[in-house]
DNA sequence: CTTACCTCCTGCCCGC
DNA sequence: TGCGGGCAGGAGGTAA
């Protein structure tokens, strides 16, 4: 599942890969996989176009095509391939660009939840309607205890729900949710209305500094995800509570046990993590 | 405003 | 060994 520092993995692999090139044919094989414009519209706007630079922005890929953004969300297991037009084609390959270097990027995705937009390009990230619910980066320095405060206080949610929330902050995925969580020391069914500013500081201190380990360690793998050209993250031998369930705390050796918070599976030490 | 539930999909895991 | 059922999960949608 890629989340913000598997994004920026495969936004700078890409970038290094490929650079400056030019999409010279398009194919669509499986149709919801474009969300905006038509089908028809995304291949012909897109061929011909050059990516003139890669972002990230969140979860999503944002490729810079001159007039236009190209604007991707792998969601649970997107991923992009760099190969040659002569190797073997997977049945999970749901849309090829041929470049002009040769290559082809193929969009691969087991469970086809991945959406592309195409727009014309705008001067903020916020004038997009694919962003239109999306909160700043969790690096943005918009992000501050005073806004988190702010957002989040006068909230009935928990606090793994607020680190969810991407209309909140953008980025955070259900693994990084968990290791933050853990981090913080609380546990992630504390209500939000609970924590005060100091929390919030710690909180801010905790996410980037996961989010900047993890993205120096090339993203986080579980199951499904690598980034683009094979590369496999290797995060995952860092994470301290989630997908461990019935292993012992790092901290205090008690064992990590699994619930449900807002229908997903979190992790997280009952001796380390309390509610407050 | 909040919560609950449904949709999209496939692979994997379980029980029989 | 194989088959069917259940389940996970990011985000958007709708209903209550």
């Amino acid at each position: 599942m890629p989340e913000l520092p598997e994004v920026e993995t495969v936004v700078r692999t890409l970038e290094h890969q490929l650079g400056t090139c030019t999409i010279t044919y398009c194919m669509v094989k499986w149709d919801n996989i474009i969300a905006y414009p038509s089908v028809t519209q995304f291949i012909e706007k897109i061929q011909g176009k050059t990516i003139r630079s890669y972002h990230r922005y969140g979860k999503y890929l944002l490729f810079d095509l001159g007039d236009m953004m190209w604007i991707c969300h792998l969601r649970m297991e997107g991923k992009f391939y760099i190969q040659e037009a002569s190797e073997p084609m997977n049945k999970h390959v749901h849309v090829i660009f041929d470049l002009d270097n040769g290559k082809q990027l193929r969009y691969h995705d087991t469970r086809k939840f991945g959406k592309m937009y195409l727009y014309e390009k705008q001067e903020a990230h916020h004038a997009y309607p694919c962003f239109s619910n999306i909160g700043y980066d969790a690096f943005d320095e918009r992000i501050d205890a005073t806004y988190l405060y702010r957002k989040l206080h006068p909230k009935k949610c928990t606090l793994k729900q607020a680190l969810l929330n991407q209309e909140i902050i953008a980025g955070i995925g259900n693994i990084y949710a968990d290791e933050i969580c853990f981090a913080l020391g609380m546990h992630p069914e504390t209500k939000v209305y609970r924590l005060r500013k100091k929390d919030f500081e710690q909180l801010i201190y905790e996410m980037r500094r996961i989010l900047l380990g993890a993205i120096r360690s090339g993203g986080t793998t579980i199951r499904s995800y690598t980034s683009s050209l094979g590369i496999d993250g290797r995060f995952q031998l860092k994470l301290k509570v989630h997908m461990k369930k019935g292993g012992e705390c790092q901290v205090c050796k008690t064992l990590i046990k699994k619930i449900t918070v807002a229908t997903r599976g979190t992790y997280y030490c009952p001796q380390c993590q309390k509610r407050r």
